[in-house]
DNA sequence: TACACAGTGTGTATGACGCACACAGTGCTG
DNA sequence: CAGCACTGTGTGCGTCATACACACTGTGTA
């Protein structure tokens, strides 16, 4: 009997950590857990997360959907994993030159572009505190932009949870209006009935937004993301320089 | 004939606003939209989103699933409601002397209060840019704490994005610590294992939060949710401060 | 006053889906 | 060569959302 090998971590993390011994009795296999992620990935990638069932996946890949939880013990293990994938980013080199505001913009970026590149991620429920590979190396990289402010441990994981709690809003308000664009639904139209039931004396202080059209209004490719995008950021950015040299 | 009504809203949303007179002919009605709304927020306050069918909220009234879906076009629609419902907020009367630090403050506490009342609305899924009533009144609400601030709407619209995400994430995170206490699973024996599993060479600064229980560590109660969810919201507030103050 | 018909709650049926479980085959290990 | 851990498979179960046909109800109109 061998060391029980970490104390019941749950199981996708124990997988995606790479914390399984392949088995050498039996067959050998056909499939394999990468092959299964990526093809999940691929699914959710071309239909959405909508479209995405195990007997999808297994056909996909030209096996039975049984066949999948031998490698896999339930749906919600395969979306920790394929979120764990799609998340994955490169860190860049440590520049010792480089600010941290630059390098908080440049990690910022970094998020953006994973939730533009796999969309679906926005779907997964998150689920209690990240302990992903992936996340955690996001996290490590947040923790080396930050590392010579003067904030105290606790303050740099509030930090942490600003950023990436707007990341991840920022993200999905691109995908909403990408979407009100092209699909009818949402559209202009119902924008438009929004006028009709927004009346000024109920809601005196949206009313001029909805009226000119800067709440949910006319047309979408308005928003400017790299500019109206990060003005947010900016402004977590100089609360924290603020904060810092107080 | 009559006009028609609003131009295609999709039908949750019209049904929130009121927008559906009540049929003249046939058999009275003996369940009501709201009835069924109370009902199904009361399962899902008990037992969370995940145990609400249709079927579980009709036999709680003592009706048969279909029965539902003459008020209701889908479930997916009713979830909409639900969360236009548990999210109702009381806005206090306008006071002119509250600067808009502390109104946004008093806004934000409302917001988190009511994630806290109703977790499961932090598990439905976001869709498209709010045009539900209570979503609005939120905004109204925000706006008007900002209404003496030198930001335009666009702007305005930013800080509005970044509140509501980050009062999202904080809400989200006080949940999942508060269930890692009581759940065994996620509790302190899988955080103890993240330290065998994160070396220090691989996340160098990561790791020292991690071997100090700072990240995901140690006893949740240590987290100061009074103190330690507002930091980040001080800073936001401080972002803003600096930036019309340029 | 009678009736057409919009609208009600119901029962049955369908097609997904996640997953438990038993099975027959496979290839390492003693 | 025997045992057995492990493989991919097939079947089956329970749950769920929802389509549809039905019998009934009450109101506006002929």
């Amino acid at each position: 009997m061998t060391e029980p090998v970490e104390p019941k971590l749950p199981h996708a993390i124990a997988l995606a950590w790479g914390l399984a011994e392949p088995p050498q009795r039996g067959p050998k296999r056909e499939l394999s857990l990468d092959a299964i992620i990526d093809a999940a990935i691929a699914i959710a990638d071309a239909e959405g997360i909508g479209a995405l069932s195990m007997s999808r996946v297994a056909s996909s890949l030209g096996f039975t959907t049984m066949s999948l939880y031998r490698y896999v013990t339930s749906k919600d293990d395969l979306l920790q994993l394929m979120q764990n994938s799609a998340a994955r980013v490169v860190v860049p080199p440590l520049d010792e030159a480089q600010g941290w505001r630059e390098a908080l913009r440049e990690w910022f970026d970094a998020l953006v572009g994973a939730y533009r590149k796999h969309p679906w991620t926005l779907d997964i429920p998150v689920s209690g505190v990240p302990m992903m590979p992936t996340a955690l190396v996001i996290v490590d990289w947040a923790m080396r932009a930050m590392r010579d402010l003067p904030l105290d441990p606790g303050e740099k994981i509030e930090v942490l949870l600003l950023l990436t709690s707007y990341a991840r809003a920022t993200a999905q308000l691109e995908r909403d209006l990408t979407r009100a664009g092209e699909n009818a639904t949402m559209g202009a139209e119902s924008t438009a009935a929004l006028t009709e039931v927004v009346s000024e004396e109920a809601f005196p202080y949206l009313f001029p937004l909805i009226r000119d059209g800067v709440y949910a209004g006319g047309d979408p490719a308005d928003f400017e993301y790299e500019t109206d995008m990060l003005f947010g950021l900016e402004r977590i950015l100089d609360g924290i320089e603020s904060y810092t040299s107080r």
